[in-house]
DNA sequence: CAGCATCCAGCTTGATACTG
DNA sequence: CAGTATCAAGCTGGATGCTG
C-alpha cells in the first residue's frame, strides 16, 4: 500500500479503506459533527445551547455526535453535579486545531455559494433540467 | 433571495437549516466527496483511476459523487469522444481552493490519529469498555 | 472504458416517551 | 436541564445486469 522507508511519514491514510482516520474524519465532517465543532469554536456551550445553535439537530443526534467527538478527544465534557444539572461542552486543544481548519473550509464554501449556485444553473440548464 | 446592504457580509450560513451551503458542504465533506476531491487535488484522473484511488467506493457512489461535485462547479468533466471512451476529471479553480482547505483538515486528522486513538482508549477504559 | 437502471438489505435518523 | 430508550420509516449504498 504505502511505502515508508526511513523518516517519519504518515502511517495513517484516509484513502485506505481500513484506516481508522476515515472514521474520525467522518465524525469531524459529518453533517452534525462539522456544525457542532463549528459552534463550539466560539466558546463552550451547554447541551441545549448547542441544540439551538445547530439548527435542525435532534436531541438524539446531538448526543450521539458529542459522544463520538468526546471519545475522539476533540471535545471535553464538563458536568456540574448541581440540580438542575449543568453540562458544558468545549473543544480540547486538538479539537480547536481541527475546528479551525474545518471552519476555514466552511467559510470558504459559504463565500463561494454564489458561484456554486451559478454553476448549478449552468449545469441544470445544459441538460434540459435533468 | 439574500439581502446584502453595503459592505460584503456572508449571506450564507451553514448553521441555518435551510441554507443551501449546507448541501454543498455535505457534498464536499461527505465520505466520498472528500476523498474524491482529495484524490483529484494531485491532478486529473480518469473514472477508473479514481475508483482505484478512493479505496472502497462503488461505481454508483463515485458516479453520483462526481455528478454532485460537477454540478456545484468544483469538478470539471472532460470527455473525449474516442473509442473506447476516455473521460478525465479535474478540479476547477474553485474546486482547488476547496480541496486545499479540505486536505489541510484531512492531513491534520491523519497526523492526529495517535492522539485520537489514545483518547479513545481512555474514554473506553473509564466507562468499563461500554 | 465509462457509465446508467433497478432492486433491496440495513443503517441512519427523527419522533416519541421516559429518567435522574 | 440533560440526557437515554425504543421503534418505524426512509434514505444510503452495494450488487447486479445492461448500454454505448
Amino acid at each position: 500500500m504505502q511505502r515508508r522507508p526511513e523518516g517519519q511519514e504518515l502511517p495513517f491514510n484516509v484513502f485506505a479503506k481500513a484506516c481508522p482516520s476515515r472514521g474520525t474524519l467522518e465524525h469531524v465532517t459529518g453533517r452534525w459533527g462539522a456544525l457542532t465543532l463549528g459552534a463550539l469554536h466560539e466558546g463552550s456551550l451547554r447541551f441545549n445551547e448547542l441544540r439551538r445553535r445547530v439548527d435542525g439537530v435532534s436531541e438524539k443526534m446531538l448526543s450521539q455526535t458529542l459522544h463520538a467527538l468526546e471519545r475522539d478527544g476533540l471535545v471535553h465534557r464538563e458536568a456540574q453535579p448541581t440540580n438542575p444539572p449543568r453540562v458544558d461542552y468545549e473543544l480540547t486543544p486538538l479539537g480547536r486545531e481541527v475546528a479551525g481548519r474545518l471552519l476555514s473550509l466552511i467559510h470558504y464554501v459559504e463565500g463561494s455559494m454564489e458561484a456554486v449556485l451559478q454553476a448549478r444553473e449552468r449545469y441544470d440548464g445544459t441538460r434540459g433540467a435533468r
